[in-house]
RNA sequence: GGCUCCGUAGCUCAACUGGAUAGAGCACCUGACUACGGAUCAGGAGGUUUAAGGUUCGAAUCCUUACGGAGUCACCA
C-alpha cells in the first residue's frame, strides 16, 4: 500500500473511530495540495460534516491528529477551511528516491498473463496515409504500450481494406493511362503511385461527366427529375453516383473490373496484387518513419465474408430475424438503436457482417480477451452495433470491446477534404518537421562533434517528438486543430522541450564523472523543487494505470510536460555538481537519475524517441 | 428532424472525474548566463468557463432549457 492509499484508508478508519460514521472509499478524497498551501496530500472533510455534526476547521482539526497519529510517514498538518493539508516526512521522500534511481522500468507492472488485441491504421490501399492516419495510428501505438506497461500481453493488428471499387479506380486508371509507367520507372514512392492514379481518375471520370451534361440524353434527364429548389448545377452536383453507375462509361469500366475480381478472374487478381503490393511497400516505409509495426494483417479481401457462421448462430437464438425478400435483421430497438440490416436480400454480406466475423476470428487466432478498435468518431454507431450484436450473440469476449473513438483532425482553415486538395499527406508531414527541426539544429553547435549520422538521427527523434506530442497531447475524444506550424514548435509544451530536460540530466551526469551516492541517504530539509520531483515520481505508476484504465495516452503527455518543467525549474534554483554539500549533490543526482528513466519511460509510452545529446 | 459528442484567455490545449483564487504553451511586454546545455528560467498582461435557470457546504464538471459547432441516422465502408 502506498502512502495515499494509507491515508486515506486512514481517513476512514479515523472518522469511524472519531464519529462512529462511516464513509465510502469515494468519499475519501485524498488529493496532492495545491502549491500555494503548505502540505503534500489534502483531504477534503467537508463530506464528514454530517456525521459529525460539527464545523470542518473542527474536524480537520481533530481528524489531522489523528492521521498523524497513526501514520508514522505524516510529520504534520494544517488546516484552511475545509481543507486538511498533510506533510509527509522528508525521509519518506528520500527513501522513495532511493527505491526507483536505478529501475529504468519504474512504473510498468509484472506480466499478467492476459493477452489483448489493439486494431489502429486499417487504411484503404487506393490513397497514401494522411494526417488522420496519423493521428490513429500514434493513438494506437501508444494504447499498445500503456497496455503492455500494466501487464498485458498485447497484439497489434490493423485490417487492411484492400478490396472494393476504389482500388478498382487505381487500377483502371493505371491500366488506361499509365502505359505501362512503374512506381520505380517514375520514381515516386509507390503507394503515392497508386494514390495518383486513384486521382487521375476521379480527374477523368469527372471530364466525362461534364461533357455528358452538354448532351441530350442529360437534358432528359434533367427534365424528366429536376425539381423546384435545385439549381442545374446543383442537380448535376447530386447527380453524380447516379451517373458513375447507369451512365458513366468508367464507372461501368470499374464495376466491370470488380465484378471480375469477385469471379476471381486471373489478369485483374494480377494486377491487383502487383498495384496493392505496390501500396504495402509505401506504408511500411511510413510506418517505418513513425517507428511503429503490427503483429498480423488482416486483409479485407480474406474476410469479407466471414460471419456468415454467425449469421446462422443468430437466426438460431432468434438474435436475428429475416424478412420476407430474404434479408437479416438485427433489432436493436431496446438498445436504442435500431433495426440494422446483416445481410443483403441476395445474401451478400455488410460491412457489419464482415466485422462481426473478424472479430470471431481473432478470438480464435489468440485468444484475447479484449478488443481495443482505434477507428475515427464518425464510426461511434457502428461500433455500438457491433458491440451490441456480439453481446448478445454471447461471443466469450464481448466484454472486453473496446472502441478507443477519436475526433477528426481539423487544419486552421478548416476540414481536410480530399477533393479540394487539403489532405495533409503523413509523407510529408513528416519531411517538413525533419526539415524544421534540421534548421534549428544548424543554429547550434552541441552536436557538432558527431558524426553526420549520429546528428541525423537526433534530428530525426526531434522532429517526431514534435509531431508526435502535439497530436498525442490533446484528449482523444476532442477534435482538434492541427497547425503545421505550431507542430513544429521545438519550444514551449512540446516533445523537444521534454527531450531537452533528459538531454540535460545526461549531460549533468557526464560532467559528474565518477560519484559514490551513499551521502544522499543522511540529505534532509529537502526543497520545494526537490520534493515537487519526488512527489510526481511517486504518482507515475498509478498515472500509467489510470491511462490504461481510460485508454487516454494525453494523460502521460501531460505528465511528461510536467516533470519535465519542474525539472527545468529545479535545474535553474539548485546547483547539483557544486551543491552545497556532498549529501545534497548525491542526492540530486540520484533525484535526476529517477526523473531521466522515468521520462523515457513516459516518452516510450507515447512512441516518443529520447535522444541522449541534442 | 431523432440520437450522440463538443463549446474554457486572441490562438492551441489542461483542470486528478464535484473541491481551495480555473492552469499551461504560443503570440505580446519586462528581466536572468565568467553556474552543471538559454530548445531553459523568473515576472507582467490576458477569463462572467456560450447564455439562463436548478441541485450542492462547493459546479467548467451533474440536471433542465436555449444558442453555436460537429458526427451519424444505407440492403456504403
Amino acid at each position: 500500500m502506498n502512502i495515499v492509499e494509507v491515508i486515506q484508508d486512514q481517513v476512514i478508519k479515523g472518522v469511524k473511530t472519531l464519529y462512529g460514521a462511516d464513509v465510502a472509499p469515494e468519499q475519501a478524497v485524498v488529493s496532492p495540495t495545491r502549491k500555494e498551501f503548505e502540505g503534500n496530500y489534502t483531504v477534503v472533510v467537508f463530506p464528514f460534516t454530517r456525521a459529525a455534526k460539527k464545523k470542518p476547521e473542527m474536524i480537520g482539526e481533530e481528524l489531522g491528529a489523528y492521521l498523524v497519529q497513526e501514520v508514522p510517514e505524516l510529520e504534520s498538518f494544517n488546516v484552511i477551511k475545509g481543507f486538511l493539508n498533510l506533510v509527509v516526512a522528508d525521509t519518506y521522500w528520500a527513501q522513495l528516491v532511493d527505491d526507483i534511481y536505478e529501475q529504468t522500468n519504474y512504473g510498468l507492472q509484472p506480466r499478467n498473463g492476459r493477452k489483448v488485441m489493439v486494431e489502429f491504421s486499417s487504411p484503404n490501399t487506393n490513397k497514401p496515409l494522411h494526417l488522420g492516419h496519423i493521428r490513429n495510428i500514434l493513438l494506437g501505438w501508444s494504447a499498445y504500450k500503456i497496455l503492455d506497461a500494466v501487464g498485458y500481453d498485447v497484439v497489434r493488428v490493423q485490417i487492411v481494406n484492400d478490396r472494393g471499387i476504389a482500388i478498382c479506380k487505381s487500377m483502371l486508371a493505371w491500366q488506361r493511362f499509365a502505359d505501362g509507367a512503374t512506381p520505380g520507372s517514375t520514381d515516386t514512392k509507390s503507394d503515392h503511385f497508386v494514390g495518383d492514379y486513384y486521382v487521375r481518375f476521379e480527374k477523368e471520370f469527372r471530364a466525362e461527366y461534364e461533357a455528358w451534361q452538354e448532351t441530350a440524353a442529360a437534358e432528359k434527364v434533367y427534365e424528366a427529375e429536376k425539381k423546384e429548389e435545385l439549381s442545374k448545377a446543383a442537380f448535376f452536383k447530386a447527380y453524380k453516383d447516379k451517373y458513375f453507375n447507369q451512365y458513366s462509361e468508367l464507372g461501368g469500366a470499374a464495376k466491370e473490373m470488380l465484378r471480375k475480381w469477385e469471379a476471381n478472374d486471373p489478369a485483374t487478381r494480377t494486377l491487383w496484387e502487383r498495384m496493392n503490393q505496390w501500396v504495402y511497400d509505401g506504408f511500411n516505409e511510413t510506418y517505418e518513419k513513425l517507428g511503429v509495426t503490427f503483429d498480423r494483417l488482416y486483409y479485407e479481401s480474406q474476410t469479407y465474408l466471414l460471419g456468415k457462421q454467425l449469421v446462422d448462430k443468430g437466426m438460431d437464438s432468434g438474435t436475428f430475424y429475416k424478412k420476407e425478400d430474404g434479408s437479416v435483421w438485427a433489432d436493436l430497438e431496446d438498445a436504442k438503436l435500431d433495426h440494422k440490416t446483416i445481410l443483403r436480400s441476395d445474401g451478400t454480406s455488410l460491412y457489419v457482417t464482415q466485422d462481426l466475423g473478424t472479430a470471431h476470428q481473432r478470438y480464435e487466432d489468440f485468444g484475447v480477451e479484449k478488443m481495443i478498435y482505434v477507428v475515427a468518431d464518425e464510426q461511434n454507431y457502428h461500433f455500438q452495433v457491433l458491440f451490441e450484436i456480439l453481446k448478445r450473440l454471447e461471443e466469450p469476449y464481448a466484454d472486453g470491446l473496446y472502441h478507443l473513438s477519436y475526433g477528426m483532425v481539423d487544419l486552421p482553415s478548416g476540414r481536410m477534404k480530399s477533393r479540394e486538395g487539403t489532405v495533409v499527406d503523413a509523407d510529408d508531414l513528416v519531411a517538413e518537421v525533419i526539415e524544421e527541426a534540421r534548421l534549428n539544429s544548424a543554429e547550434r553547435d552541441t552536436t557538432a562533434d558527431l558524426s553526420e549520422d549520429q546528428r541525423q538521427d537526433i534530428i530525426r527523434k526531434i522532429a517526431l517528438a514534435a509531431l508526435k506530442f502535439f497530436i498525442i497531447k490533446v484528449h482523444p475524444k476532442k477534435r482538434m486543430v492541427f497547425d503545421p506550424k505550431e507542430s513544429v514548435d521545438l519550444r514551449g509544451q512540446t516533445g523537444p522541450y521534454i527531450q531537452n530536460a533528459y538531454v540535460r540530466i545526461q549531460s549533468v551526469i557526464r560532467n559528474a564523472g565518477q560519484f559514490d551516492l551513499v551521502a544522499a541517504s543522511s540529505y534532509t530539509g529537502l526543497n520545494d523543487e526537490e520534493r515537487e520531483l519526488t512527489q510526481l515520481l511517486f504518482g507515475f505508476p498509478q498515472l500509467i494505470q489510470t491511462a490504461a484504465n481510460e485508454m487516454d495516452p494525453s494523460h502521460i503527455a501531460a505528465f511528461c510536460y510536467d516533470m519535465a518543467k519542474a525539472y527545468h525549474k529545479f535545474y535553474h534554483e539548485h546547483s547539483i555538481l557544486s551543491a552545497e554539500s556532498e549529501a545534497a549533490r548525491a542526492f540530486r543526482l540520484k533525484l535526476s537519475m529517477a526523473v531521466s528513466n522515468t521520462l523515457r519511460t513516459g516518452m516510450d509510452l507515447l512512441g516518443i524517441e529520447m535522444p541522449e545529446r541534442m
